[in-house]
DNA sequence: TGATAATATCGGATATTCCCGATATACGAG
DNA sequence: CTCGTATATCGGGAATATCCGATATTATCA
């Protein structure tokens, strides 16, 4: 028998999606070298630190800071400390997890 | 060449996930006959109609209402009026789409 | 036509989100 | 340790979402 679980996750997931700004990030970290030609202090594997995302958001730091909390919190990025900086990255296995959702739970 | 337009309904459709209720009237329209036996005045090929989707909800009338409404702006449902009711079912094509996006754009 | 039932829309109190400036914390250089 | 840089967190004003009750609209039926 198949119990259905509301996840509480999907929820999360769905409203860090909510924001134009999010979703703009998100797109930006799909190419890196692209969308942040400047980055010079690391390589992308490690991500792209949050002083270049907000450059590049027009927004402040603190909203910046907290909007990729935000997509932390919900899995769809991860990050890494390197120094005084940190890196964040997409996490590509949440999105074709969350890809499977849709087509199997929603 | 690929020209990336953020695309306004995407943030429609998060906006219409990033709400419990919706999610679970997105539940139980997966399944009507189970999820709403009550429902005697159709089949449920027309769909689920508002009172009983609210019944089951909990919510006003009203909430219920324009909670349906936001799904269907948003693509995920579709209403047929029939008599004095309204039937909502799932628009599954919008899932699918759905799922492909956020393989492919997001 | 008038009464009743189903749904939609309106106006508003409350909760949440957005986004800011100020401040705190973490780190590296000197 | 102290200064400067990068990031995180805090407090709050404005905008938006949530959900309600009241009312309007639409359809049925006598």
């Amino acid at each position: 028998m198949y119990i259905c679980v509301m996840n509480i996750k999907q929820l999360e997931v769905f409203k860090a999606l909510s924001n134009k700004t999010r979703l703009e990030i998100l797109q930006w970290l799909k190419d890196p070298e692209v969308s942040f030609p400047a980055q010079v202090h690391a390589g992308f594997e490690v991500g792209v630190c949050v002083g270049e995302i907000q450059k590049k958001a027009g927004l402040t730091q603190s909203t910046v800071s907290e909007y990729l909390s935000i997509l932390q919190r919900a899995g769809l990025v991860e990050s890494t400390r390197v120094g005084q900086w940190t890196y964040y990255k997409r996490n590509e296995a949440a999105f074709e997890e969350l890809s499977k959702i849709i087509q199997s739970d929603i």
